[in-house]
DNA sequence: GTTGATATATATCAGGGCGATTTATAAACC
DNA sequence: GGTTTATAAATCGCCCTGATATATATCAAC
């Protein structure tokens, strides 16, 4: 068993009926920042929900718009959601291009490593923004604000990390700049 | 530009050369924790690097155990590589199941739920002297050490945060536990 | 002394996910 | 008038993951 796109789509759905669209919106403002989930995942996981019978599909027609098609759970649905979350030992995993990029970054020069390091604190900021804005909007169970509480801490630890240890990875090169600022006092 | 497997290979490549299982060796030990990697990443990964020139490979018959394959970066290699580092935005991808879990853990029973969380954490001490093992081990490169620091850093601010905050999660079914404790006092 | 586990080494395959792109239309903005 | 944003669906190639297969050798346990 796994926690994939698919039994995520299920939880939503068993919160309240939704297109695939309304899915993606919920994606990104409720699990971006442990679960992104993009269209390429959310509508055939739909598909294959609707066609082991935990959904239901309608197809609403509108004008102007594409065909909205409102998924709804099933018995069956929510009976597998449940089975799944009780079933599954939940992983938890990081694929860090950037901390891969660190690994070696003697090999990489001081600007850029510079703007490497200060982007990275920044999408830290705004991840921590990102959840403080959403939790604003009140209403959210014990579990979401568990897991924004935890999203906020972990992202703040970060970026103080790279802040306080930056210095460690500045090549020799930069010597020269210390010592004519020192010279500069 | 990604720093996929392929990348991070060619990149191990550049240190000194080795055999997919020996990569997978590293992987296990340096990158395990932000970079996961298998077989199926590793060897696929090598043949394309040696299609496209970017290494050489030997095969090198040993007796009683399979050819050896040794892959050696070219200058070609060497200058993908560099580029590799200089052009890409670096990402950085959490996808947790267990975060996702939590999230709906009004559907999940408590003992259950207390199993998770106990796995979780333990997972998380686990990570962090996995990370102080192999920086025992000396001689690593500052972008390493500053790798390895981020590693046990956040582990340990994740663990803290929910040995601090579980308690949050425990549904009003344990009351019951609270009040029949106090009566015992 | 044979069984079972661990290590060495390569490789494939199904299933799943990611990112980009396509197709339409309408509203809002500049 | 042209561009961007929002609504809505869907596909496609590439990559990754986890499991499995194939051999052989050693080492500990029973």
């Amino acid at each position: 068993m796994h926690m994939d796109v698919k039994t995520l789509c299920l939880g939503l759905l068993s919160v309240r009926e939704a297109c695939g669209y309304d899915l993606k919106k919920t994606f990104e403002t409720s699990f971006k920042h442990f679960f992104p989930a993009g269209y390429g995942s959310i509508y055939p996981a739909l598909a294959d929900l609707a066609t082991t019978g935990l959904v239901i599909c309608r197809e609403i027609p509108q004008i102007g718009k594409p065909d909205r098609k409102v998924y709804q759970i099933t018995e069956a649905g929510v009976k597998a959601f449940i089975d799944a979350l009780n079933r599954t030992e939940p992983q938890h995993k990081l694929r860090s291009e950037f901390l891969a990029m660190i690994y070696f970054s003697d090999l990489v020069d001081d600007s850029r490593l510079a703007e490497v390091l200060d982007s990275r604190v920044e999408q830290l900021r705004e991840t921590v923004r990102h959840i403080e804005r959403q939790e604003m909007n009140g209403s959210s169970s014990a579990g979401a604000a568990f897991v924004a509480g935890f999203g906020t801490v972990i992202a703040k630890a970060a970026a103080e990390y790279i802040e306080s240890n930056r210095h460690l990875l500045t090549n020799a090169d930069d010597a020269d700049k210390d010592v004519s600022a020192s010279f500069a006092n």
